[in-house]
DNA sequence: CGCGAGCTTGACGTTGTTCAACTAGAGTGG
DNA sequence: CCACTCTAGTTGAACAACGTCAAGCTCGCG
């Protein structure tokens, strides 16, 4: 039951599609104003603290979404297309980011003006509560990671995201990982050495095979069960 | 600017009162509706994984929120009178309580029919978005202290908590502080005896003073820039 | 061919937890 | 009024988890 939430799985999973509940005239309003942009792998989308003027929608690619610290960076999700960004900002007058954005991937996405934003969730409350939903649907998502990072250790934060880009990205146990240690690292909150140390452990136990920058997942049950014990 | 969520300072400051924007009949709909109840010190109000029949407003008291671990507790909010908890279950059909909420002392709770709840939300647009920003001051509190779990050590995260607890709970640099070290321990994710040992160093330091329950801090500005440097 | 980025490994230090023991005050029952 | 117990607080020593540093390695690419 309380498993929901309790890994540290950062990719947003929100089958909830917002759009779906605007008028076809409304939706008409934003085809026509929306401004689309591509993004090289890398590139910022969002600077935190940045004033917000718009609401992103993630078209295609891949964004790592992350609170930018002294020294190190908080990853909080990691949003495949056909999701939004920077809702949050919503929460007063000022309108700024509260996270940066930047591509894992080439990537594309539409610009959709705050103010007619939030006119449309003044305006259609089937929207305002499709919205709704998908706050949650994050805060669900941010809880889990949170107490993962709190209570589980590394092995258990690594395995969570083995399984998690297994599953839910690539859909199936043997992939081509995009990722560097070091971006592994900084997904799980750890060293890149750690992650090294870690995943040298998972091969000697059996758990994985890699081969250059393929993986194969090959217990999945112990990994789910080191997951679970954190 | 950065600041605005980097401490670890559990209490909601949400200044947003989503019932301002009721009209007078909606909001007699859930006062004759709602069922009011009173909890000792101490005493679950909702339970993490149980049915959410209602939402809840904290009238009087305080309430602690947080995620039950198999070993240790994650608190995520100190919720004060005024707030509404129980939102997050908002996000699909099913209803369920993400977190647990217990009373830090004695309480009292509106309980609000949810089905009441999403009907309002539906038909009053202006209620939605007040309820969209005060999920948002929610989330931008959650980031904040994610952030500080992550990246600061044990003394900036204890002179966060009491630089909070000051400046938010009772406005005054000198009050009785009804928590234990392990309630202390529990908010800043530590262990007892390691609250202790900062205390006592915070002692050493001249930066507090405390009698018994009495604490006084002597040296803001250092705490300050302890929380800071993390 | 050489250079740089990513990867790997070992040694070591730091941070913070755990465990065990001891102390002090606050009921509680005889 | 005195043992008796309970909880909260405190302290030190041992230990585990993890990061840091330094070095060497590999591989793709100009």
């Amino acid at each position: 039951m309380s498993e929901t939430y309790l890994n540290t799985c950062t990719v947003l999973d929100n089958t909830n599609s917002c759009f779906d509940e605007l008028t076809d005239d409304e939706r008409r309003l934003i085809e026509t104003s929306k401004v689309t942009l591509t993004y090289k792998k890398g590139e910022i989308i969002s600077k935190q603290g940045s004033f917000a003027s718009h609401i992103i929608y993630l078209k295609k690619g891949l964004a790592k979404v992350y609170l930018e610290g002294k020294s190190k960076n908080l990853i909080l999700t990691i949003t495949p297309p056909g999701n939004l960004m920077g809702l949050p900002c919503l929460y007063d007058g000022n309108n700024v980011f509260l996270y940066t954005a930047s591509s894992y991937v080439d990537s594309e996405v539409d610009l959709i003006d705050i103010e007619l934003f939030k006119k449309l969730i003044l305006q259609n409350s089937k929207f305002a509560f499709s919205i709704i939903k998908t706050l949650n649907a994050n805060t669900v998502q941010t809880y889990g990671r949170f107490y993962c990072f709190t209570n589980k250790q590394m092995h258990g934060r690594l395995a969570d995201i083995l399984l998690c880009l297994s599953q839910r990205i690539y859909g199936k146990d043997s992939f081509h990982l995009p990722l560097t240690r070091a971006d592994l690292a900084e997904l799980t909150g750890m060293s890149t050495e750690s992650v090294v140390r870690v995943m040298k452990d998972f091969k000697d136990d059996g758990l994985i095979k890699t081969e250059g920058k393929e993986i194969e997942l090959i217990n999945l049950e112990m990994l789910m069960k080191i997951s679970d014990v954190g």
